[in-house]
DNA sequence: GTCGCTGCAAAGTCTTTGCAGAGAG
DNA sequence: CTCTCTGCAAAGACTTTGCAGCGAC
């Protein structure tokens, strides 16, 4: 069965999630501190891509005790990222957004006449693209589709 | 038959290129002159992506009477993305790379690590798509796609 | 001639780094 | 205790912008 509830869902992978980032931390001779625990928390937390900008802002609004330094979420953003835990994109013109490798990822099928997103998986592709990667040598993390086009709301009006 | 001679085609579609420009630019109410020229030329003669600055060495280098500046390098690349005629991508820590959009269609794979980028096309993939648009209802007219991850290379530098 | 374009340098952004005190192991 | 981390501010890296003269049309 696949039943669970978020709460019990949320809270296991979390601490999973943890427990992988302190067994990186331990092995590497590097110290867990309160910082890189709430720079996780936040980061599991959201359901968005998030600027390092915008990671420190969360992180101010949730801990405004823990004056974290806009410094120490690059400087753990990018550990994090060397040790494969998240995956940054660059979207557009400025910046990288982070999110954690864990999370589900989906495409996006976006209509350039309403601007309608929808969000889609594809097995096939994603299997074809591990397969790819593959092929090329690389350790894939990620991936970013977006498939452009009209959707049948606006086909129709096009008909008039 | 599909032969042709390497010098021949690229002329053709080089000048093809450069009306193309030189028609956005009169409808714009720009002016065509040398720098932007130069600029559409050299991405068009290079095979690679290239950074701001990787186009505006390879200009310097080739052209070195005329003294085009880096700002004016930018300035170009915005106005040619901005009318459809390059694409930029991002990728790891430093900036934007960026192509001629004229090219055959690939998709690309990135290194997040040192930005290498490899291009590909996999028949199976683009089949998927046109039929995920399909069943979406999507009249699909374009697609872009990124998989991001870390060459062989780059693997070796990771902490584990 | 007009008005956009260019190179230069200065100003912005975003990110990294040096340092001295704080804190995890 | 030792040695890494942190916040701060300064420094870097990359990109944009203001300006005065230049050049396409």
């Amino acid at each position: 069965m696949n039943v669970t509830t978020d709460f019990n869902e949320r809270t296991v992978e979390y601490e999973q999630l943890l427990n992988d980032f302190k067994a990186i931390l331990k092995k590497n001779a590097l110290k867990f501190t309160i910082q890189r625990e709430v720079i996780l928390e936040t980061l599991y937390n959201s359901d968005e891509h998030l600027t390092p900008e915008s990671l420190h802002h969360l992180i101010q609004e949730k801990f405004p005790d823990l004056k974290t330094g806009i410094a120490t979420v690059y400087r753990t953003l990018s550990l994090l990222e060397e040790s494969n835990m998240v995956t940054s994109l660059s979207f557009g013109t400025q910046g990288k957004k982070y999110e954690l490798g864990a999370k589900n990822h989906h495409d996006h099928m976006i209509c350039t006449e309403c601007g309608t997103i929808t969000e889609f998986v594809d097995e096939q592709i994603e299997v074809r693209q591990h397969a790819i990667a593959n092929e090329l040598g690389f350790k894939m993390s990620d991936h970013s589709m977006q498939i452009y086009g009209t959707c049948k709301t606006c086909q129709n009006k096009q008909l008039q």
